[in-house]
RNA sequence: GCGCCCGUAGCUCAAUUGGAUAGAGUACUUGACUACGAAUCAAGCGGUUAGAGGUUCGAGUCCUCUCGGGCGCACCA
């Protein structure tokens, strides 16, 4: 329903003109307060252009407007406040999302377009953080808008399977490490010898050389070398495969660094012959300084490539294969410089498509006001979060709920859902304090409050005697029901801004007040009660289960049924 | 030293991207399960938006400075 297009319309049918239709739909918001209408109209802008003031002018355009949908206009000081004929809005909106259902809120804006999304993108070896975490809910969002959204998305982990850090860890091995301790527990073995390398080099300066030294050898091609990176490789991708599952995140590539080794050699080729590549301490680098920003390295004194190398391979391969519209890296803030330079290089290359390249950072997650470090081994491993969160779920069930089926299944998704919800309901910039008694909070504005209101809704029409496909609702006009209207109206609005702003929070916040209009409603007002309003409130609370579940979906969160 | 981000209720965060009386959750106090699920609802308490200037009809939001915190800045990713 286009109600502030036409709201806009009246409007610019008065003005005659003296502002663009497009100005008066950016103009338009919704008034703070219920009691001032749902939609306002704020005259200053047209003050000097029509010179009149700002009260007069609303008021006139107050008298002027009428429409089947507005009740009334009024003029309120300098605004121009619509109120929507309730009944008639509220049938309206209720028979869309009956009809459309989970396709509620969808659109075509990104049609025949395409979208990369790299996220997640953990390092082989190293457990899988707290900040992986951040990037894989928000990547998996952004995709499940996208696709929303209409664009054909390609999920793509980078997964860090390549660099320096394998001769750290091969260095560390060699010199510590225990086969059969690191079959048992992969990561945390691995992680042992990768902080312990970090203690020892701190102390030892000819370890460093020795890790490089590895590392050089592995690109070679050192069998002894590659053996073991393979064998690390695999252990680490079974584990994290475990991970997965449990946040119910796939991926259309799993191609990680070392994919783009053998497309090296033509990005440096490409660089030569562009004459942009040059010897600075040793090192082969692009001059950035008529941008004053630092130079990005390509290959170390020693001929190793770095990982701005293997971007610049992967964005490349990326543009031929996936032909993207727009490509997005969801990677944590502190490489913002590395991607400005990254993107700037690719501009002087020549392209043109480096202008639909997107960083979209994030914040930190913190521990005790400062960032979390693998190297000094001050990490949470997220595995183990997860599983606390799905026992508390189950220990919830247990207590209120013991006779509900599926129990592991659906304390899975209440667990897994307060986590990412925590993770997506904050701005995607903010810097997180790490919490875990906030991350197993099931109560006020999380996850789980989200889908106990979905799997209340779902009870009550599961109660009903009305076959629901049949439902022959009339409007509503109570003032409970009044805010939840206006709630799913905005449903195709939000989501739409969550893309363009790249912010799922955008939706948890949308999901969380229709949650709570929605509980207001149901404990001052008898759904159930054999009226002539019945079937109008069985539309609502419809309408209200698929927008709930269709908004969790777009976060990566499952609804369930009970719970 | 240079660059980027942040500072809002005791705590965690919002604020329609410059609009009307700065709002939620949490904590604390109190009330509601013989109405459809109390993982809920209702009420109370809580603010010099770090500070000082400036821009304009209008600033938590934009500009400058100060204070406080975080993150980057060449061979890690």
């Amino acid at each position: 329903m286009e109600l502030k297009q036409t709201y806009a319309e009246e409007i610019a049918l008065e003005l005659n003109g003296l502002v663009e239709l497009d100005e008066i739909v950016n103009l338009i918001e919704q008034p703070k307060s219920d009691t001032q209408g749902d939609l306002a109209f704020p005259c200053f802008t047209l003050a000097k252009a029509a010179k009149k003031s700002p009260v007069n002018i609303a008021k006139e355009q107050a008298q002027a407007i009428s429409h089947p949908y507005f009740e009334k206009v009024v003029a309120e000081g300098p605004y121009v406040n619509c109120f929507y004929n309730k009944p008639d809005v509220s049938l309206v909106v209720m028979k869309e999302i009956l009809h459309k259902d989970a396709g509620y809120g969808s659109s075509e804006i990104g049609q025949t377009k395409t979208v990369t999304l790299d996220f997640s993108s953990p390092n082989i070896a190293k457990p899988f953080s707290m900040g992986h975490l951040r990037s894989t809910v928000i990547g998996n969002s952004l995709a499940n808008i996208s696709e929303k959204c209409g664009y054909k998305t390609i999920r793509i982990n980078h997964l860090g399977d390549w660099g320096t850090q394998f001769g750290k860890l091969i260095t560390a091995y060699k010199l510590w490490g225990n086969e059969q301790q690191v079959k048992e527990a992969p990561i945390s073995e691995l992680l042992k010898l990768y902080v312990k390398f970090h203690d020892e080099a701190e102390k030892n300066a000819e370890l460093a050389n020795e890790a490089r030294l590895w590392f050089k050898k592995l690109e070679d091609g050192n069998e002894e070398a590659q053996h073991l990176w393979k064998w690390f490789r695999e252990e680490s991708l079974q584990e994290f495969a475990k991970i997965y599952q449990l946040l119910d995140v796939e991926f259309d590539s799993y191609n990680g660094e070392a994919f783009y080794n053998d497309k090296m050699d033509e990005v440096v080729e490409l660089l030569v012959e562009k004459h942009l590549l040059i010897k600075s301490e040793g090192a082969d680098v692009v001059d950035l300084s008529d941008y004053s920003l630092p130079p990005l390295l390509i290959r170390k004194s020693d001929g190793a490539t770095l990982y701005g190398t293997r971007d610049l391979a992967a964005a490349l391969f990326r543009k031929r294969s996936y032909q993207f519209d727009q490509s997005f890296y969801v990677v944590g803030q502190e490489q913002t410089l590395h991607f400005k330079q990254l993107f700037l290089v690719l501009e002087k290359m020549g392209y043109e498509w480096p202008k639909d390249m997107v960083h979209v950072p994030f914040g930190f997650i913190l521990k005790d006001g400062k960032k979390m470090s693998t190297r000094k081994g001050g990490v949470i491993l997220l595995e183990q979060v997860i599983k606390e969160a799905i026992a508390l779920a189950e220990n919830n069930i247990a207590e209120k709920n013991p006779a509900l089926p599926d129990k592991e299944e659906v304390a899975k998704m209440v667990g897994v859902g307060a986590i990412i919800f925590h993770d997506l309901k904050n701005d995607r910039q903010s810097n997180i304090e790490f919490s875990l008694s906030d991350m197993l909070k099931f109560e006020g504005a999380t996850g789980p409050y989200v889908q106990y209101t979905h799997a209340r809704a779902r009870s009550i029409l599961s109660k009903s005697a009305i076959d629901l496909t049949l439902l022959n609702p009339a409007g509503l006009n109570d003032p409970y029901s009044w805010p939840i209207i206006k709630r799913l109206l905005a449903f195709p609005e939000v989501i739409s801004k969550s893309f363009d702003y790249a912010e799922p929070s955008q939706i948890a916040k949308y999901l969380i007040s229709l949650a709570q209009e929605f509980n207001t409603y149901y404990a001052h007002v008898k759904i159930l009660s054999e009226d002539i309003e019945l079937e109008g409130r069985l539309a609502l609370v419809q309408s209200v289960a698929i927008v709930l579940k269709e908004g969790l979906r777009l976060l990566g969160i499952k609804a369930p049924e009970r719970m």
